[in-house]
DNA sequence: ACTGGCACTCGCTACAGTCGAGTGCCAGGA
DNA sequence: TCCTGGCACTCGACTGTAGCGAGTGCCAGT
């Protein structure tokens, strides 16, 4: 059962007029809106097919028709391109994105930046420690028993830990330890150091050996396998617009899933180079954001992905607009951590 | 116009059933659930003088009373005592806190633990740079002319900067103003940094005085001046119970409320010692939290305070059990942080 | 294959009527 | 003087009815 050009126009101009009035669409105002050469009723014949395939559905039987998850999955497929940016949305990224002094002044103007572009809530993930590799331990006596464990990593992200030691530790056996963490470790992604970290312990002279025993779990541990990624999420107000018509009149599932790293991680964090993600509704894996819809892609210096960002917002978005966003500002971040 | 103890009694039962009811609550149902030893009508001639007071109101003439922010706050000063906390929740702080390895954890924790023990809001403002002193600063050479500036401060909280140098920075000019750094400023407070900031630079060899006037830039700007303050926010989800009754009706204020670290920041920021803060509805400065109160408190170890937590809720709230949880909340973590 | 016409559906709004919770007031009693 | 029972009154919440209108599906005609 293919759909014809005009059908194909018919769901476009629906998408489109919903996503403007936030209302059902009927066969007359589509043909009064849209220059679809043909007349109302001919439009409904369409519309029917449409709705037998799952494209579009009525709230109720006298009203006009709205786009399913399936129609929008097709709008967005087939339907749409890609918006380019006007000029002022090219000049607010840079503006917002110059003068960041850190990454995480990067990643904070960046989320706010992204949440007040598409008005809708935005998520960016720090750039992964998986995805990094160390550029520097440090090893800073807090007490004699005590050391703050310092990572910087090259992509600009810095990690602490307090290292809890057996016994004591003498100035010079700190200094010995930096040197061989920092002669073993640097240059390595740490996604490849757990065989690495492991074998400084065994490599380590005798004396030292407790020492850089706890030293090796705590890098295991928190650097590794623990919450080893930060999120920055901003906008959630942009939840409150199209007056709880959107998500069915509860924000509380999307506010809740929004509070779970787990939860922002699975949305943005598992991307493919240069590939835009768009889950409508129904195709979210997670049950609380079926509502909703995520637009997200990676980003990072140059071709390689370090991170993800992205936006949620209602099934009813502007996509096409959204996309284009997305893009440019995951784009420009690139750019930004390029040059460090 | 004094109200004699019947009164204040009327008034505490009508706040205490509204607050578990949500509903507006008349004179009927008041000598039914409160040992009043009172006719329904006598009630009614003390809800008229505490309506002409100020402390209640009707919603609707045919509806029963409900507190004004004028009347909760009489409850609060007057009419409450603190409820101890019962068995179970001193257990879930003590399970929650415990294995806390970081300050970002303990701060991360409390957040949590806070909104899930409250089920509101929560807002934990990391120790405030200002009202700590500086352990250790060090720096770390990322490139020729870069270096990453690590700031750990006594109360756990470690802060870093990349500073761009105006010209390459030979190693052992890095060793010397790691330790003229840290000679100079180990032990002071940030509040009290300034002068001796500046005076870094005019003590410096000459050779140093280029290096050493940017770091100190840089050290005033970022860890004096700006944005020095870190909060830590959950429990947004919370706002949805209630179902849109509380907060007239719109999210919108708050969220974008919350959003704002200074606004944050005021709520919660500005504590003295060992004072439980409680701000009722139209006591709050901010326009956008007129609709909601805040209980908030400060924390540190032993008796001195070096940041503040809160919980922000609806008016129509709980206060007796939020400020008794707010208050033991403090406490533990004033006690786990002196532990460090 | 498209179109105009027509009967039909059904949500929305307005309106009227009823119910009941709650009030204010008053006269009578401790 | 203060409290109480009684009573009339108010007004929101709910129910049922009716009319409107947007929108549809179907059909006969071009």
């Amino acid at each position: 059962m293919g759909l014809d050009d005009r059908k194909l126009a018919v769901l476009r101009a629906i998408v489109e007029d919903y996503v403007a009035t936030q209302e059902p669409v009927g066969s007359r105002a589509l043909v009064e809106r849209h220059q679809l050469g043909v007349s109302p009723a001919t439009v409904r014949n369409d519309m029917a097919v449409l709705e037998e395939e799952g494209y579009i559905r009525q709230p109720h039987t006298s009203a006009g028709r709205v786009p399913t998850d399936r129609g929008y999955r097709l709008f967005v497929d087939r339907l749409s391109r890609v918006k380019p940016l006007s000029p002022a949305e090219r000049r607010a990224i840079e503006r917002f994105l110059v003068g960041a002094v850190d990454l995480d002044d990067v990643v904070h103007r960046t989320v706010r930046l992204l949440a007040q572009l598409t008005r809708q809530v935005a998520v960016v993930q720090y750039p992964s420690l998986a995805r990094s590799s160390v550029r520097h331990l440090e090893l800073v006596p807090i007490s004699t028993t005590r050391l703050m464990l310092v990572m910087i990593a090259d992509t600009g992200r810095v990690e602490q830990r307090l290292v809890e030691m057996p016994a004591p530790i003498p100035a010079e056996d700190v200094t010995d330890l930096r040197r061989v963490v920092n002669e073993k470790l640097v240059g390595t992604r740490l996604s490849d150091t757990p065989p690495l970290v492991q074998a400084l312990v065994d490599e380590a002279s005798p004396g030292l050996r407790p020492a850089m025993a706890t030293l090796s779990s705590v890098l295991l541990e928190t650097l590794v396998e623990r919450h080893e990624e930060r999120i920055a999420l901003a906008g959630t107000a942009n939840l409150t617009r199209g007056g709880l018509l959107d998500f069915q009149g509860s924000l509380r599932p999307i506010l809740e899933a929004l509070e779970e790293e787990v939860v922002l991680l699975k949305l943005i964090g598992e991307v493919e180079p240069s590939t835009m993600r768009v889950r409508i509704g129904d195709e979210n894996e997670i049950d609380n954001l079926r509502a909703a819809s995520v637009v997200s892609t990676g980003y990072g210096p140059g071709a390689t992905i370090v991170g993800g960002l992205g936006v949620l917002g209602p099934t009813r978005m502007d996509y096409p607009g959204t996309i284009a966003t997305v893009r440019a500002v995951a784009r420009y971040v690139g750019d930004l951590l390029a040059q460090n």
